[in-house]
RNA sequence: GGCCCGUUCGUCUAGGGGUUAGGACGCCAGAUUUUCAUUCUGGAAACACGGGUUCGAUUCCCGUACGGGCUACCA
């Protein structure tokens, strides 16, 4: 086999979508899992879509799930430039070598005039059926062309699909795929402004990068034939790469692919990160910035029609790259769940380790205020709360407490059962600490169970009460545990401050 | 419309000519946790339809239906 070189080629148009992190994903984890590279090629060739912030905003994302390209814009490499809007001079050549082979031909018909075309015919398609009716240089005279190029009047170069033949090919993960090249439309090669559209600069690309495996979406496969065409027509098919056409991520109420505006609609991000669109300001929301841990993101994604044909679920990226293999990509679309993304998030930081969690959690409290003095006391909050989190930020409801007093107390949780027995209890509570040498949650505990009997009150009539003197609410981990951690004399504040406001 | 791709619980999926069709999320019930969450146990829930092929099809083939993608000088 050769050597494995793939590449994930996004064009720099705005925030990056679930579905073109799954396409880097399955690229890096086949790349590695062959000990081959993974090439990051930005395709920005066409001019009036390129938006301000998107490659170094694809590059952070890259980054952030741990998906780090052997070349790129940035990297380098031996391919120098990745950038194709820097590779312009390259595509003309090629354009002509097709020209010249009669397998494209000059067209020079404006944009108006295609326009009025299709209206005037319903199923217009610039090929077979109609490119003898348009101006272009197999309708026009050679001397007519010339004179046209001379003046400089606007064309482009289009492929020249050929009639009845039946191209195929083997989908890694479809099988035998088919199409009539009759059907094809002559697709724009080189445009009017000089620059090659996708589908010249993929094959161009391509086979000057060496690459040997070609993933991308579902949504490319209509376009297949005029790549394998050009493959055989620049002469290059015997290096040309294995082909995978991965499923479309639908959205999660079936019609469609999943877009940016689902997201918005339906209250969940699918981007991977936060994004700001630099024309409008407008902000859509990314799954970082969310609370997801990138592991548990990319753990999502690679389920998302791939499976190790095991019943496990949960994946490290060295599990994922030692297992993955492109044949057990599912075919069919999957529809996005975002319960079950939660789901991975929520296994990731139940399994991840403190020291793991720790710079994200606190980054979670610095933007509630809260700066970290105490590492050793961050981690002991960490370990008590993380089993209850689903999200990274559900750190700061969860572990608040531990860092400042709660704002409100749910008096009306205990005030109706509220007597001066419980007074009496929990003053002689702070008495009995106060001259306590220790202060841990066993003795804590001990001393707590010790006073309740002396005073002929029910345990689970106080542990209440005590909680939400310390937590606020009636939620969070074990009473005494929190006691313990926060300290004798908060502990002391908190329950003296409970009692003034009960006994008002 | 044309072309291409697809179809197992609500969702993600395993499986594959003879299975009680398995798992996970979510949902419901119970247990544990003197709060909540976690954890544990149990439950409801699927092979789109019609023809073949076959002793036998959810599995193979062909249709149909449905879903999706593409149909730009966008990628």
């Amino acid at each position: 086999m050769k050597k494995v070189r793939v590449r994930f080629a996004p064009s720099p148009t705005g925030g990056l979508h679930l579905g073109g992190v799954r396409t880097v994903l399955f690229n890096y984890l086949f790349a590695k899992h062959h000990g081959g590279e993974f090439v990051l090629r930005i395709e920005d060739t066409d001019q009036t879509r390129y938006v301000e912030g998107a490659e170094e905003y694809i590059m952070e994302c890259l980054d952030w799930c741990g998906l780090k390209p052997d070349e790129s814009p940035v990297a380098g490499g031996p391919f120098v430039p990745y950038r194709q809007s820097e590779r312009k001079p390259m595509y003309l050549e090629y354009a002509e070598k097709l020209l010249s082979a009669g397998h494209a031909y000059y067209a020079f018909d404006t944009p108006e005039q295609l326009d009025a075309k299709r209206k005037e015919i319903p199923n217009f398609q610039y090929g077979q059926a109609f490119r003898n009716e348009m101006v272009n240089s197999l309708t026009l005279t050679d001397v007519e062309v010339k004179e046209y190029l001379e003046r400089g009047v606007p064309h482009v170069i289009r492929i020249k699909m050929p009639a009845n033949e039946t191209i195929s090919f083997t989908d890694m993960i479809r099988g035998e795929v088919s199409f009539d090249t009759t059907l094809v439309d002559d697709k724009v090669l080189l445009k009017a402004d000089g620059m090659p559209t996708y589908h010249l600069a993929v094959v161009v690309d391509d086979y000057l990068m060496k690459i040997s495996h070609a993933f991308r979406g579902e949504e490319w496969l209509p376009s297949a034939p005029v790549h394998l065409l050009l493959w055989k027509y620049l002469g290059w098919e015997a290096e040309m790469p294995e082909w995978a056409h991965l499923p479309l991520i639908l959205k999660p109420e079936g019609n469609g692919k999943l877009s940016k505006r689902d997201g918005d609609r339906l209250g969940f991000p699918v981007y991977a990160m936060n994004w700001t669109d630099p024309k409008t300001g407008d902000l859509t929301r990314g799954f970082r910035e969310l609370g997801f841990l990138p592991q548990a993101f990319v753990n999502m994604l690679a389920m998302l029609g791939w499976n190790d044909g095991t019943e496990q679920e949960i994946f490290t990226m060295d599990e994922l790259i030692e297992k993955f293999s492109m044949e057990r990509v599912s075919k069919a679309g999957a529809k996005f769940d975002f319960e079950k993304a939660k789901w991975f998030n929520a296994e990731w930081i139940k399994r991840s380790e403190v020291e793991g969690l720790r710079l994200m959690v606190e980054e979670v409290l610095e933007k509630n205020s809260i700066t970290v003095t105490d590492q050793d006391y961050l981690d002991k909050v960490i370990a008590l709360v993380k089993d209850r989190c689903v999200l990274l930020t559900d750190f700061w409801p969860q572990a608040s407490f531990f860092f400042r007093r709660p704002a409100e107390l749910d008096i009306s949780a205990v005030k109706p059962k509220w007597n001066d027995d419980k007074t009496t209890f929990f003053e002689h509570l702070l008495t009995k600490i106060a001259a306590s040498p220790n202060w841990n949650a066993t003795d804590l505990e001990n001393d707590f169970k010790v006073l309740a009997e002396e005073k002929a009150i029910k345990v689970g009539e106080l542990m209440l009460p005590f909680r939400i003197m310390l937590v606020g609410g009636k939620f969070g981990p074990a009473v005494f545990d929190i006691a313990a951690l926060i300290g004798k004399e908060e502990t002391a504040e908190r329950v003296n401050k409970f009692l003034t406001l009960v006994n008002e």
